[in-house]
DNA sequence: TCTGGGGTCCTAGGACCC
DNA sequence: TCTGGGGTCCTAGGACCC
């Protein structure tokens, strides 16, 4: 019988600025999306505020004041470089794991010995090790164990481990959660589901199979079987080949200009094709997006987008950055005040099983680009992203850069950033 | 003044082919 | 008079996830 843990970080970009910060252990702490725009990580004490995830900051502001709430701007290098150290904790610990996302992972123990055991062990270890607090959830498949962990998470008493298999009364479980709180039920499945008078994730595992196939299509039924402890999703430890790579951003202000655009989509183009080279990619597409904001019924909308088709499979920056202004001029309407932009690079084939072409520049050219490339990457690798790109006038302190007032230092990724004692 | 960014998968519909 | 059917591939849009 199959077996699965789902580990999970608590409250994970709240508690990697606490780390750093022990003077806001007891203090409610919230993390801020780019831009500063909304809230995306709360503490406990946060949440028992009444913050909401998602929330706009501006809305909370007085809220963040009154409240002594300490607030960060979100700080990637900080969590990625976290989040890699807890993923090494659970790959030193259990047989096969799968990296779900930055701060959970799912973990294939079928056939241990002592399941639980070894969950109380890793929870233990990662704390340890980290510093990170994590709830986990043991169950027959990927679905329940997020149901587990949950309530792993909710109930302090379960000491952060919960093991659905050894409940006596599994339907019980199944009649507490919220039908919405299923992963895989989002929002506008929970809406349809509601009408229908599902509330409960009982509910819904009651619903006949044929309904559910036919009006929330093969994700659902799987769910649905997955809930009733059929396992559907297997574990997935190679990660599956990357299909796009998106690089975009809200703008500090809103812009209506072509030339400020213009220096955005270049940015965003030149950043995507560097993620491009770093995983040994090429694209063959390329698509460009414009948006006006989507909140603001007051103002005219506008949402504007190209794919342009590029000669051969590529990740020179030049050659994605002109594919992307093309898309852009096309999906550039004046008279609108755009809020948001961003680059997708399509089609990706690793670059080294490229397949030759007729269209092919000479091998020595190909070359002396790729040299180019690594060069610049490698500067900007050293020296801060950004040092070294294109001059169409991508220079820093421009209006569509976004806010990002209250960023923690880069703890445990930069020398200048180390903390300091005494 | 002010509401994120980066992904995946499924389906329907059209183009195209034999 | 009468105008097939089945397969594949691509794209756009929508839903989901963290």
């Amino acid at each position: 019988m199959p077996l699965y843990a789902l580990v999970d970080c608590n409250n994970f970009y709240a508690s990697c600025e606490r780390l750093f910060r022990p003077e806001l252990k007891t203090r409610p702490v919230v993390v801020l999306s780019n831009n500063d725009g909304c809230v995306i990580s709360r503490s406990a004490e946060a949440k028992a505020l009444g913050i909401p995830m998602g929330a706009p900051a501006y809305q909370w502001e007085h809220v963040f004041r009154k409240q002594g709430v300490a607030v960060f701007s979100s700080n990637y290098a900080l969590y990625g470089d976290l989040s890699n150290r807890v993923m090494r904790v659970l790959a030193d610990m259990a047989p096969r794991v799968e990296q779900y996302s930055i701060d959970e992972a799912f973990l294939d123990l079928s056939g241990l010995a002592e399941p639980l055991a070894l969950c109380r062990a890793i929870r233990e270890r990662v704390g340890r090790h980290t510093g990170i607090p994590v709830s986990i959830g043991l169950a027959r498949t990927k679905t329940l164990a997020k149901l587990a962990a949950r309530r792993a998470k909710k109930d302090v008493s379960l000491g952060g481990v919960f093991d659905w298999t050894a409940a006596p009364d599994p339907e019980a479980l199944l009649r507490e959660a919220e039908a919405g709180d299923v992963w895989g039920l989002g929002r506008q499945c929970a809406k349809r589901l509601a009408a229908r008078g599902v509330r409960s994730a009982l509910d819904f595992v009651r619903l006949p199979a044929d309904w559910v196939r036919k009006e929330l299509t093969i994700v659902g039924l799987q769910t649905q079987l997955e809930l009733k402890g059929v396992s559907c999703l297997p574990l997935a430890e190679a990660p599956a080949a990357r299909r796009s790579v998106l690089c975009s951003r809200s703008f500090g202000q809103l812009i209506e200009e072509r030339a400020p655009l213009c220096e955005a989509v270049c940015a965003f183009a030149a950043r995507a094709a560097e993620k491009l080279r770093a995983e040994g990619l090429e694209a063959q597409a390329v698509q460009t997006f414009v948006f006006t904001p989507r909140h603001r019924e007051n103002l005219p909308q506008h949402q504007g987008q190209a794919t342009t088709t590029l000669p051969g499979p590529t990740n020179f920056t030049p050659d994605i950055v002109a594919a992307a202004l093309r898309g852009l001029s096309e999906a550039y309407r004046h008279g609108f005040a755009y809020q948001k932009a961003g680059v997708v690079l399509l089609g990706l084939t690793p670059a080294a099983s490229r397949q030759a072409s007729l269209l092919d520049l000479p091998p020595e050219e190909r070359e002396r680009r790729r040299a180019l490339m690594r060069v610049v990457d490698g500067v900007n690798r050293r020296h801060g992203r950004g040092t070294l790109r294109l001059a169409l006038g991508s220079a820093p302190d421009r209006p569509w850069h976004m806010r990002q007032h209250r960023r923690s230092p880069r703890y445990t990724t930069s020398w200048d950033d180390l903390p300091r004692i005494g």
